[in-house]
DNA sequence: CGGTTGACCAAGT
DNA sequence: GACTTGGCCAACC
């Protein structure tokens, strides 16, 4: 099992509905800064539907890529309540959930 | 084991 | 504001 990929997957289970992270805030949640390792186990592993990879998106609020499409993508978080716009997210900030540390 | 690529990020031009 | 460069890590050849 690519636990990569699994320590990403938990991570975007704990994002609800509505609501969007980073590849970034991923990398950073796991302790590392594999912002590309992060997309790319996304992208070479089509999970199951627990892991809502379409709730990823770039630090700048744009989509990225999605394998369905970024079209298909918008749609779904759209269809979540998360507001897309010419290929981006709008109010990205407001609707953008990061991750806490364990520590504190 | 080295080189290339990628659903990235930040800074510079 | 769009393009280029350097950097980061993992996976594939």
């Amino acid at each position: 099992m690519n636990m990569f990929a699994e320590q990403c997957y938990g991570l975007l289970k704990q994002v609800p509905k509505g609501r969007v992270t980073t590849y970034k805030a991923i990398a950073e949640a796991l302790g590392t800064k594999a912002y590309r390792a992060v997309g790319s186990a996304m992208h070479a592993n089509p999970h199951p539907v627990e892991v809502p990879c379409h709730r990823v998106v770039k630090s700048d609020g744009t989509l990225g890529g999605y394998v369905f499409g970024i079209a298909e993508k918008a749609a779904l978080l759209e269809s979540e309540g998360v507001v897309v716009q010419a290929g981006k997210v709008v109010d990205f900030e407001s609707v953008l959930f990061t991750f806490e540390k364990v520590s504190r």
